[in-house]
RNA sequence: GGAGGGGUACCAAAGCGGUCAAAUGGGGCGGGCUGUAAACCCGUUGACUUCGGUCUUCGAAAGUUCGAAUCUUUCCCCCUCCA
């Protein structure tokens, strides 16, 4: 390969599927050129399922590329069918511009500002506009039923009798359109994407070809599953957010720290900026696996949150795994000293701390011995808590399982 | 518009008048083993409870019945076939 952006992305494991990768190597080597990844808005912050498409426009941007990044503000009021068995609930206006400003602020921390600047646009600009007519004319005629009906997206919800409204079926013409408009206004000439994506990719291309009568290209990186199988990205509390206000720098290095060993290696390659070279050596040199996750996490919540509160997380956990103590990134919990002057019972007191969503579930995770306080593991569920108990430090550590560590302050 | 099939807990799916807070599987959570891993094993998975029970849940509403997820009526939604 020719062109350092792809030979990267090969030896990092990013490349799926591509449509023409000779004459695609061809054209990265001659020049600068424009690529896009549009993504769904249907957050007000993006998740870990859609880091590796963040880490490749930080790849085009270290190559000399520019990347473009596409909000579906127009698409996400349709929704795609793409990789869903149902359809989606229709989403407010509202809420999709709100949530472009969230996962605008992503960007900001992983995308260079200066060198080879990054050009947001929202589809909502063009499909907003248009004449239903017209747009049939344009670009309905190159699309035929027969085709449509193969792509994987739309064949699979027929094959499995689940429904899929006219709505939903027109996705993929609406986002082959975007990479048509794309094309003309920014001379965008490559679509980056999931291997979901493959489908709505090839006919933007095809679209592109007969229209404005240009050569593009669609490439895609494979679906990033654990090695359990599982789509990556849960956490005991759910998706991984890359927003600190939803996800805490320490849950998010805590996230990675938990990869499975046979991911570890692969997962460096991914999401970490450390040389291929750094990574091989790391992999003959450290025979310690949890040494290498330790990397991993640093590195990834390095690259989202800052050296420092990588750092922090580290000996947060530190302090709570390997030395049973009390690390500073705990979440806090406060509590009313008027609550505890008069004794409340453990089930109740947990419940009000929200630990637990219920005094049921509470019970359950004493009476699997789930639950500690102070690293003691309660027993009784008649247990009253008290203002005495908080003595020593004004604060007491609440522990769920092995993971989950909560620090109660009176308030 | 016509004919038929269906809607059950987070998901899939059984139940088809009482013994049903609802089998089973997956997922989740907790425990054990370990290494904050995987695999495996065990427990748990509606809420409240003075641990005797009580309350809410099987698409929605009304009804039959001592008693309904199960029967009837109406409505809503989905699927298949026909027009």
């Amino acid at each position: 390969m020719k062109s350092t952006f792809l030979k990267e992305m090969s030896d990092r494991g990013y490349i799926n599927q591509c449509t023409d990768i000779d004459n695609l190597d061809e054209l990265l080597s001659k020049g600068r050129i424009k690529a896009y990844i549009g993504f769904d808005c249907t957050a007000d912050c993006l998740h870990v399922g859609s880091l590796i498409q963040i880490m490749i426009l930080r790849l085009l941007q270290k190559h000399g590329h520019q990347p473009i990044v596409l909000f579906g503000g127009g698409t996400t009021l349709i929704g795609d069918p793409s990789g869903k068995d149902s359809t989606r609930k229709i989403m407010q206006k509202k809420t999709i511009k709100n949530n472009i400003l969230g996962i605008r602020d992503n960007f900001k921390k992983l995308l260079k500002q200066k060198k080879n600047k990054a050009i947001f646009v929202d589809n909502v600009n063009w499909l907003g506009k248009l004449n239903y007519i017209n747009f049939l004319r344009e670009v309905g005629s190159h699309f035929t039923i027969n085709k449509m009906l193969t792509f994987d997206s739309v064949k699979i919800r027929l094959e499995r009798k689940q429904s899929l409204s006219y709505m939903e079926f027109n996705y993929m013409i609406l986002q082959a359109y975007d990479f048509f408009q794309l094309n003309k206004k920014y001379n965008c000439s490559l679509q980056l994407g999931g291997s979901d994506q493959w489908g709505n990719i090839v006919n933007g291309v095809e679209l592109i070809r007969r229209i404005n009568k240009k050569n593009s290209y669609g490439l895609t990186t494979p679906l990033i599953t654990t090695a359990s199988g599982a789509k990556m990205g849960k956490t005991e509390n759910g998706a991984v957010w890359l927003n600190e206000k939803k996800l805490s720098a320490y849950d998010y290095w805590q996230f990675w720290r938990n990869t499975d060993d046979k991911d570890v290696v692969k997962f460096l390659k991914y999401f970490t900026d450390l040389s291929l070279s750094e990574i091989s050596k790391l992999e003959t040199n450290e025979k310690n696996i949890n040494k290498l996750k330790i990397i991993l996490a640093n590195e990834a919540t390095a690259l989202l949150h800052g050296k420092k509160k990588a750092k922090d997380a580290e000996n947060t956990a530190k302090k709570t795994f390997e030395q049973g103590g009390v690390g500073k990134n705990l979440p806090i919990i406060k509590i009313k000293k008027s609550i505890l002057i008069n004794g409340v019972n453990v089930l109740d007191f947990l419940n009000l701390t929200k630990i637990m969503s219920s005094k049921s579930e509470a019970r359950r995770a004493i009476k699997n011995k789930g639950v500690k306080i102070n690293d003691i593991a309660l027993s009784n569920i008649d247990k009253i808590i008290n203002y005495e108990d908080f003595a020593k430090n004004n604060s007491i550590k609440i522990s769920f399982g092995k993971k989950k560590h909560f620090l109660i302050k009176v308030d």
